[in-house]
Formats: structure tokens, sequence, C-alpha cells
DNA sequence: ATGAAAGCGCTAACAA
DNA sequence: TTGTTAGCGCTTTCAT
């Protein structure tokens, strides 16, 4: 391993001049940081990490909490964190807390304490106090995505709006009879989300003067299979039943579109179908959603952990940041039958 | 941030018995082993991993890259990798190449070299020569995970073996006029999976006295879609359309099942379908499969990696080891009809 | 079984 | 702009 004192004896220059020039602080004049750069590179010189935090402080090197890997959410977000972070030199230490209790707690009493990294993204987490409290208490930059934390700067979709975006989709298509497909409550991992996406179809169809039916509504668990089963006992009513569902993740909408073919029904011409995510697979599937960008969620959640590690930049502490959010129309909607 | 000495003193000894009890090494007395840990409890002490890494030379830490993250494959692998990581006290480094060239070169010519890392796993990566060798030269052990990589130690399951398993399930149910939908061969990401797989559904017929007919072999991405046209192109043909098709993955297979019902054909009376992976969905769909363990192959790799981080132990170096797969028969596939 | 002390390879004052 | 040098917080010989 060439160490930094090689580099310098090359160029010759002292070590000091070779960390200033090839770290780009400090100041350093053109012609001697190209020395110290061709020296660097003839002689295959990379820092030593471990030398370079301990001595610095800094690690270059964010942790990434999320609850599972093999989520598309999930891996997405991660996946744009990691290009965002790969660009700034930055490495991503992933966590995945699959295991439960025993895993979390050892993940935050010790893994994330060693000083090894400079910041932690939480994706779909709803932290305890505690939590968010001793990795304040280290002065770690904090930022949350998928879902509001306590005190905590979190980016997220306005949950509602998608709704009433969606459930606006289908009124103005000429729907009356629109059902819900949410999530059951007790995904923890998924914060209110299912009840403000439930608040945002109600509110829109309150807006456009429909009493929300109770009997259009259903819960699952965000799976394909859930809103499959869900989907067949609304569709399977023979009086009655909905002309559009709306479901709140396009893994619960495609299982809708599936049970509605099994019944012999034909989307959108008997049933039309709307779900949020922009998932994979909803463009195979025809699928309208609202899409969310979870690659720009974790690319963003960088760029604010970045900045609030710069010396000086202090952001505006806004809680929350809106992330962005659009309407694909696909082909599972369309207007309703007359 | 409390430091080693803190602990030292508040247990009434050196730093020295310190890192000696709390790490493991050294010969510690029982007695004074429980005095230093209460102490580091106590004061909430947790080694800094930058200063323990300079001084030692390990890291605990392993790098894992994978070409991208949000296919099921690839995160199963990496979570299963993680878990076994976590319960050893080590750190994930995730390295997720989806940028293309020059992101991989960024990562093998810098990230991997700064002494970050003890050692890595890749993928259903192809690593050039030079890569593996300069991930050698650092004495960094290196394992390869879902295709042989020349001369490094690897991890996968028989292609041919899964194959031929999976054509004999087909026509120990009278089968014979069996379809194989395979990869195109240029995901270079995929090594020679695609030919092994073809190989082996070959090998299967040719044993049964049948002779593989040209006009049954459809190549398609490895996704849904893909799947999906190519058995439409399979079963659309009014004579003589296959009674099964093998899919060299799941959702090939998945959308070869869709293609079916579009045809107005009924799974499995009409036509017998079985893939390769056992994804997630596949339960779903009732799709027989020749299930992979992902998450097993990431802990294996971890196991391997860690033995032969542990001083002495020095594994045979066999370099490929073959990892359990199984039929699992679901209701896509039945006897041929009569 | 324990302690003293010399580094690990770099960064950041401070000086020049 | 550049060099000198004192740490960063731990691990590990070498003594004892």
């Amino acid at each position: 391993m060439v160490g930094i004192d090689e580099v310098a004896r090359h160029a010759g220059v002292s070590t000091a001049t070779v960390s200033r020039a090839l770290s780009g602080n400090g100041h350093v004049s053109p012609a001697t940081r190209l020395k110290v750069e061709a020296a660097a590179d003839e002689l295959g010189y990379v820092v030593s990490s471990t030398a370079s935090s301990l001595a610095s402080g800094r690690m270059k090197n964010i942790g990434v909490v999320v609850p599972f890997l093999d989520r598309w959410f999930f891996s997405s977000v991660v996946e744009g964190a990691q290009k965002s972070l790969l660009n700034n030199g930055y490495d991503l230490t992933l966590y995945s807390l699959t295991g439960g209790g025993a895993e979390r707690r050892s993940v935050f009493d010790h893994f994330l304490l060693r000083q090894r990294v400079d910041a932690v993204i939480a994706i779909s987490l709803e932290l305890t106090a505690t939590e968010v409290t001793s990795l304040h208490a280290l002065g770690k930059p904090l930022v949350g995505v998928g879902g509001p934390i306590e005190g905590v700067r979190t980016l997220t979709i306005d949950d509602v709006a998608v709704a009433r975006l969606a459930t606006e989709h289908l009124l103005s298509l000429g729907h009356t009879r629109i059902a819900h497909i949410g999530g059951n409550k007790d995904l923890d991992l998924d914060f209110h989300l299912p009840t403000n996406r439930r608040v945002g179809y109600e509110n829109a169809l309150d807006a456009a003067g429909i009493t929300p039916a109770a009997e259009l509504f259903m819960t699952a668990d965000f799976t394909m299979r859930g809103g499959y089963q869900a989907a067949k006992q609304l569709l399977g009513n023979p009086h009655d039943r909905p002309t559009a569902i709306f479901a709140a993740s396009d893994e619960m909408a495609i299982g809708a579109i599936l049970a509605a073919k099994d019944l012999g029904l034909v989307v959108p011409r008997d049933v039309s179908v709307i779900g949020v995510d922009d998932h994979e697979l909803a463009d195979f599937f025809g699928l309208s959603t609202i899409a969310q960008f979870p690659q720009g969620q974790g690319a963003k959640a960088v760029e604010i952990l970045l900045d609030q590690l710069s010396p000086g930049k202090h952001l505006t502490p806004n809680l929350n940041t809106p992330m962005p959010f659009e309407l694909i129309v696909r082909s599972s909607t369309a207007q309703t039958p007359r």
C-alpha cells in the first residue's frame, strides 16, 4: 500500500501539501497540484479512508436504514441515494432491519454510533424518540424518507393530495361508485399513509357531493394478493358493484386488475383501476397511477444531508419537504359506461 | 463521545486491557472483563471504528457490488448478506453500478481501494481480469454470487441441472411439445446462464428421445413483458402449439401465464408453465418453479469471506460452490391433456 | 494477566 | 503558498 509520504517524496513536496492538493481543502498552486496528482496517479495512491477519517472526523459515508430491501420502493430509494453519494465520493452503508427488534436495537445502539457514518437516512421507518435523540446527541444529521418522523426533517409526498388527485381523475371520467382499497392500519412502517390516502379519497368524493360508502372501502396489505382478494370482494357483488377502484398502491391495483379479469370483467370497460407509485410493473399492466419518484427521493435526501454536512450552510429547517408526484394515465381508466 | 481511556479510568485498568476485554483478543481475567464491560455499558462507550481500523488494519466492513438493486434476485442476496454480517458485527457497504461504465470504474479504481472494506462480494457481475487483479493485489478476498468469474471463488446454482429438472418435471407429466423461453445472450450480467439453461433443457429432451424443435425456442429479456410476448408467439400458433413452457425465470413464466390467459387458454389444462427462481410473486400466480435461495446465497458468501478473513483458516479453494435448488410444484403444471 | 508506549496514515493548526 | 508537527483513538508488541 503506497502512502501519502511516498507521494510527497515523489512530488517533492510535504505530506500536508499532498493532502491539500488531493482533498481540495486549502490553497495549493496549480503547478504543484498537477505535480501531486501526477505522482499520485503514477503510484496508484488512494487515501486510506480510515486514517483520513480518524484525523479529520469526516467519514464520507452515510448510513441508510430500511425495513426491508426486497420491495420496489425501498430498493429504489436506496438506489437513488447510492448514485448520488457515489458522485460525491461518499459510501453508503446499508442496514436492513428484516430481523425485527433485536436487529433494530443492535443497529441503533451499536452500529450507527461507532463513528462510521456522517449522517443517516431512514426510509419508511417510524423512529422512536430515543433513537432520534441518540443520533442527534452525536450530532449526526438525519433525514427520513417516506413518512414524517417527530422532530426530524423528512421527505414525503402529500398523501392526501395524491389520493385526491387519483380520485378526481376517476370522478372526471364520470365515475360515482368509486371503491378504495387502503392499507391496514397496523402496517407500522407506513405511518399514517393508509389513513392519509383514505382521507384524500373521501375529500375528493365529498367535494363532488358524494358520500363515501362504507361498503366501498376495503383494506389490504399492500401486496398483489391482498389487492386481488379485496377487489374480488368488491367486484363480486352482483348488485351495485363499483365502476372504479382506487388502490393505495400499484401492487394492490394490479391485483385488482387480475381479480376483475378472473370475474370476467374487462378493464377499463367494466371497471377502471388506478394505483399509486408507478411501480416497475405498472406499464406492463397498462395501469394508470399517481407516480412518485423514489429514486429522486433518495437523491434529494442525499442532497439535503450533504448540504447539512458542508460547513456554514444551514438550511431552513422546514420539517417536511413535499416531494413531487404526477398523474400517469394508461389504459386501466376510462369513462364510466353509460 | 466517550473514549477508551475514560472507560479504562472508570474500570481502574489500562486502555490496553479495555481493548482486550472488549474485543476478545488477548487474555483478560473474567473478573476484569466484567468490570470493563460494566464500565463501558455505564458510559455508553462504543469503539470508534475508524481508530480501531487504523490501528488494527481490520475494517469490519465488506463491500457488496450489484449491477442493479431493484431486482428481486439482487436485493434478496444483499438482504441475506446483510443479515449475516450484522450478526458478526460487520457493516455492509453497497455499490450499485446502475450508472454504467463511469460508475463502475470509479467503484473499482477508487472506492474499493481506499481501505474501507475487508473483502468484497460481487453479485451477477462479470469482473474483468484487471478488476480481479487489483482486488487480489490488495489481498482482499472476493467471492462471486450468481455466475462464475475467472479465477474467483463463486457460488452458483448448477444452471444445467436446474433446467434439466424443470424439463424433466414437464416430461414426467407426459408433455412432449415443450417450449423454452430463454434469455438473450447479450445480457452480459448473466454470464452463460441463458445458454446453460438451454443446454439443460435440451439434455432432458434428448434423454427422453425428443429432438428439440427450433420453433419451440424463444428468447426474452427476463422480464414479465418479455415472457408475455414470447409466450404469445409460442401459443398463438393455431397448429401444434406447445403443451408446456419452461421459462428461464419466474418473471418470464408469469408473463407466459398471462399470455395464455389472454389467448383464452387455461393453465394448466391447456398449457403447463414452469419457471426458475421462486420469485416473491410465484406463489400468488400458482407458478411451479425451481426455487433458488438468494438470501441463502448471500449468507453463504459472507460465511466464506469471514472464514477467509479469520487467521489460519484457509479453506479449500474450490472455485465453484454449487448452491441448492428445489422443485416446487404449484398449480401451473399438470398432466398433458389426452 | 496486565501496563507502558509506540505507532496506524492522515489532517489541521501554526509557522514561515 | 508551503512545511512542521502534534494529534485523531485505538491496537499491539514488549515488558513485567
